[in-house]
DNA sequence: GTATAATAGTATGTATGCTTACTATATATC
DNA sequence: GATATATAGTAAGCATACATACTATTATAC
């Protein structure tokens, strides 16, 4: 009679506390190193390093976000001085992004502490088992995409 | 030199975005089936109709959200008449909460969709793979707990 | 070449999710 | 029983996240 739905075995809800961890940590290692910088903010510095001169739809593709939540993200990065951003020549539509050298200083400064917390978020998991962590959830992932795109 | 830092192995990014999919199905199966209802607000009326008569610190613990977000939803969900609030008499600071009628129907109704859908999250996944998806993420939930709590 | 559709970005509004500070109440200490 | 401490909830504020509708510009169709 007891149609008991436990929220703990949903992966709709432990996926959604994995998040919150994950957010959590990432929110902890940047305040102890002083730096002012959310896991958005730094997704889109990433992907402007290894990718400049791409546009504010572009880089929202590549983080996967959508337009609107990426053009408040660059306003404030803008803000901070972190990103340059103007209109393409070819495209008045478009808007070019870049990093200063303060954004390229502070992504180079960030790099390893990130690198670092992204281990601790499972860090439950021996190696193994976090790699088929990974695995399984870029799986997942991937047929969405395609079902997407 | 190319110390390329790939956000597609990070599982920080890899959680957030399954988070993305997983509250995308959400919202797309409850606006076809006519709910006009968050994962959140889900979250706490399944909470309610197994436990009624928590107060909202109680509810926020369960479904592990803090006080502040809990308020807002709580607000929601009594201006939707789903939910009742009132003072505990034994404790004046504590609302108490419970599932009016309709939000009895309205989780009876919302159960059988959000089982449904639970299972399209991680439909790319094999059964098994699928059960260990879970049990690494309660893993790695669970130590991170225990550090807390 | 003009009407149409598509695209880049913005504006607006809703709902999270969190922090910090505050009020009200209850508990513990002395 | 006054005082310090802890707890429940709210208030204010910041930063996502998203949908929808809008403007400006570009591409396409005819």
């Amino acid at each position: 009679m007891n149609d008991q739905i436990s929220l703990e075995i949903m992966p709709g809800h432990l996926i959604r506390r994995l998040n919150q961890l994950s957010t959590s940590i990432f929110q902890i290692r940047m305040k102890e190193g002083g730096f002012d910088v959310t896991s958005v903010q730094f997704a889109a510095l990433s992907a402007l390093g290894s990718q400049p001169q791409i546009d504010q739809a572009t880089l929202a593709n590549m983080i996967a976000y959508d337009r609107a939540t990426i053009g408040d993200v660059v306003k404030r990065l803008v803000q901070k001085g972190l990103i340059e951003r103007r209109v393409d020549r070819e495209d008045r539509r478009a808007r070019k992004l870049c990093l200063t050298s303060a954004g390229k200083d502070l992504l180079a400064d960030l790099e390893p502490v990130v690198l670092a917390l992204q281990g601790e978020i499972l860090s439950a998991l021996s190696e193994q088992e976090h790699d088929v962590f990974v695995q399984l959830a870029q799986k997942a992932l991937l047929k969405a995409e395609s079902d997407t795109g």
